[in-house]
DNA sequence: TTGTTCTTGTAATAAAAATTTCCATGCTGG
DNA sequence: CCAGCATGGAAATTTTTATTACAAGAACAA
């Protein structure tokens, strides 16, 4: 009737890896089917889901059966039940206490401050000079290497990881200094640099970028309202607001503007960056069902 | 054969906020029982359902029929197809049509959504949730590490860059996963592991946050909307929303909130952060003197 | 009240699904 | 090269589940 103790995971998805290596061949590809399309392909029918996985309706019965159901249905009501509970998590969770500290609520104050900070900062910033950033940004001819500062790293890494799923040949300036001469050896003319570089603007960032720029790289520059040094350098200039009245700073607008600019690109070169993104998919799944392994 | 075009929403949960007018009393209940437990309660058997939501077998069939399905298979089909497309990251999903310059203005509505986005993700974080984040983020006795996912890694360091500023002992799990066993054995009882983990949920950094929290340390978990499997284990969780009308995600709301609760420890330990910061930056100084020589 | 219509559940029936049986196939070791 | 064994699917069988038919009961109008 219940399924027996001696299966350890809580969930459906740690059952299946604690026993995937008691699986056969072609027990183990629709189990990680169901990892992958998870809980769905668990949901549909036997037939279904056997289709789905390539193999036969039996297969999926002594699939379930080895993880230690009883029964296809008792494999599927568990199933529901971690999705109920998940799903329903956030929502019973949420009693909206409003236990601020006096009268003023922190959050919302917070909120409407990074939020005007946004607004603002993004009507300032001159469109053609957008739109020119991200054209280079899109063009795969050109390398495209992201650095930032000691806080900035942070906005760095992020474009790079998001540039990195749509176009070929981006790099990430990381924040060992030994290792920035490499970067700049591979730099060449009219590839591009992008910099972030806020207030307390670091000097090696700097001399990093004019190095880049008397090679003939193009320099997009986005820093706060103080502007940093290597605008002098720079072809694209975006200085956005990061102070936030009595508080501490916000990279809010940076942030707004770095992913405005990515959906932008990603706009651009639909054609090309899908592909890329699917082969990618294609070869994320083959690493991961040989791990599986 | 196929449900009708007469039926206008595109989710299940629409056609019934659209039908709910012509419906008898008791096909209400039924309907009014799924929304609440979205989707699972269409997923049992129509006997389940029933019973949940307690009327009979042939009450359900009337409803989905009057929904426009032609079987409860489709109408369960139809369940199956809304959650994966939902749970399952939108590997290719076409960006808002060519904005060139026709009119429209790219960043005016880049900037319109992202805002949008902040503001209803923040109205709904629980003040309280927040305020035991920051306690527990604040407290010098904690051992505090921060980990996220391909994406979110950025956000992860992002929170450690600014929390070591304002207090000792924080840590980021680095992307290369052979260096995390280490970071599991120094994460004790009562320490703080802070999770960023978004839809295509990444079951390296699920298993992490299990680990951790099965050795008695509190975890905090900002995820988006679909609410990663972590929060089974997580004492905090903050779900924000990261999907843009038609593009790709932002993390403008997440990066938000973790501004905010930055700020809020920084307000809260005022006093100890600002000394520390003080000795840091003569620290730095002299390191900089040295190296200038 | 009484007839009519609209709801809704019970019980019978049909359909679909899960489960089992059994045989073909391929692999391993002698 | 063959015996023995593990594996996996086709097809038969059984069980479950959806679906339909029908009748009881409630609501309402005249």
């Amino acid at each position: 009737m219940k399924e027996e103790a001696e299966f350890t995971g809580r969930s459906v998805a740690e059952r299946i890896r604690n026993t995937l290596g008691r699986l056969t061949a072609s027990e183990r590809r629709p189990a990680l089917t169901l990892l992958e399309s998870y809980p769905v392909a668990g949901l549909e029918t036997v037939a279904q889901f056997a289709r789905r996985a390539g193999v036969s309706g039996p297969t999926i019965l002594r699939l379930t059966a080895k993880l230690g159901f009883d029964s296809y249905a008792g494999f599927q009501q568990a199933l529901r039940d971690e999705l109920e509970s998940r799903l329903q998590a956030p929502l019973s969770k949420a009693p909206v206490a409003s236990t601020r500290a006096e009268g003023r609520d922190f959050i919302g104050d917070y909120t409407e401050a990074i939020v005007g900070n946004i607004q603002t900062s993004m009507a300032q910033i001159p469109r053609a000079e957008f739109e020119a950033a991200a054209g280079l940004l899109g063009d795969e001819k050109r390398r495209v290497v992201t650095i930032g500062g000691r806080f900035t790293h942070s906005l760095a890494q992020h474009l790079y990881l998001h540039l990195r799923e749509l176009r070929p040949r981006v790099a990430l300036v990381g924040d060992q200094t030994a290792t920035w001469p490499e970067h700049l050896l591979d730099l060449a003319r009219n590839d591009v640099l992008v910099v972030f570089d806020i207030r307390r603007f670091q000097d090696d960032v700097v001399q990093f970028a004019k190095q880049a720029a008397a090679g003939g790289t193009h320099v997009i520059l986005f820093t706060d309202t103080w502007v940093s040094p290597v605008a002098a350098v720079a072809t694209h200039v975006f200085a956005v607001e990061t102070a936030l009245p009595s508080s501490w700073e916000s990279f809010g607008a940076m942030m707004a503007l770095s992913e405005a600019l990515i959906a932008r690109v990603h706009a651009e070169r639909w054609g090309s960056a899908k592909s890329r993104m699917e082969r990618l998919e294609q070869i994320r799944r083959n690493l991961f069902r040989a791990e599986g392994q």
